[in-house]
DNA sequence: GTCCACCTATCAACTAGTAGGAAGATTTGC
DNA sequence: GCAAATCTTCCTACTAGTTGATAGGTGGAC
């Protein structure tokens, strides 16, 4: 191998390369001669580090889940208001869209060719599915017993009304191709679980 | 041709196969020869009724949108009240996504995807966003006017918000596996806009 | 006679995936 | 310490199957 091995892994630059392109245009929506193009690399090496398509797409959304859960934790641990994590946590999404840099959640995409998926990978979506749904049940449910939010149903009902949401405001930012639509829908979701709402 | 020219429409039955295949595996999921396998027919007979592919996505959105149009305009008869109007709406859906006839919105399937789509189809998607947006924001309106909706947020702000929340309960419905989980993310919304809410 | 709906046969491009080799890096045996 | 063996990474070249799409023909209907 040449000289870039230490500033970046080729593995790693597949798996993003991978990521992006699921971001647009889903599952079947890339194929190897796609990454093998960006990256800079022959498709037969892609399979030397992924020997499937079903590998591949099986460790981006596993690791993607690891991401999710780090930045999580630490959003838990830089954040303390149980509102404020889920102003936090729509702000994050809200930039990422606006400036392009992940106009789509990964999982969000793949959910919705659930169908289609290969089984292993279906699997892996699933499992994001529910991590994102225990984790705001548990905000939802500190900031009800502190106060901090209004809930009007059970924490995990009120936490799925609120990813739907926060998937369903992408899919409009994107039809409407206007980033900021997605700020737009959040916000009087934001407002209701907020104590201080003028009604 | 045979003798079903009377019973059924071949381009008919290629749009509703398409439609089928669409709404679980996207733009991308499904194939000439998919299609040739389940109407019946030959890939090439496909080809004479939809020369390109572009072409059967573009007449199929631009039906679907036909349909929607109808069945809104239908629904608006049929029922007076907004906050009634809403409720029908989902409870459409809701019977849709569980007898699994159509478990999926093309359109928020085709959205998702838009970036690879083709033009022509992309721009069919949108205008399905804007008639969905348009109707639902008369519909607040008139609610809110009437006093049968409350509204924390102006009508077109509210209107996203619930087809946000319809299309990400759609995602989380085929994520989950649970067509109930469909209904249960829409009954606090629903609750939310309307008046005799137990705060 | 012309049109319509469908057919067979074929196309080039693309799909994921494999075989086997080259070359540098790493480990092992002495 | 050094060479032999092995491992790693990437390559060229190829496969079988699928993709959307075309050419041209058949046979019945108006």
């Amino acid at each position: 191998m040449r000289i870039m091995s230490n500033l970046t892994n080729t593995p790693d630059a597949i798996l993003a390369c991978a990521r992006n392109l699921i971001m647009n245009g889903g599952y079947n929506g890339f194929s190897y001669a796609d990454i093998a193009d960006v990256v800079g690399i022959r498709k037969a090496s892609i399979h030397h580090h992924f020997p499937s398509k079903v590998d591949l797409g099986r460790v981006l959304v596993s690791r993607y889940i690891e991401d999710a859960r780090a930045g999580l934790s630490q959003l838990e641990q830089s954040v303390e208001d149980p509102r404020a994590i889920l102003e936090a946590y729509t702000n994050h999404w809200a930039q990422c869209i606006a400036d392009s840099s992940r106009p789509f959640c990964v999982c969000a995409m793949l959910a919705s060719e659930l169908p289609i998926l290969p089984p292993e990978v279906a699997a892996e979506v699933r499992a994001f599915f529910r991590l994102i749904s225990r984790w705001l049940t548990s905000v939802m449910e500190r900031g009800g017993k502190e106060g901090v939010l209004v809930l009007s149903s059970a924490p995990e009902v009120e936490a799925e009304a609120f990813m739907a949401s926060v998937h369903g405001a992408m899919l409009s930012a994107r039809a409407y191709g206007d980033g900021r639509t997605f700020a737009t829908i959040l916000a009087p979701t934001l407002r209701r679980l907020s104590p201080v709402a003028a009604h």
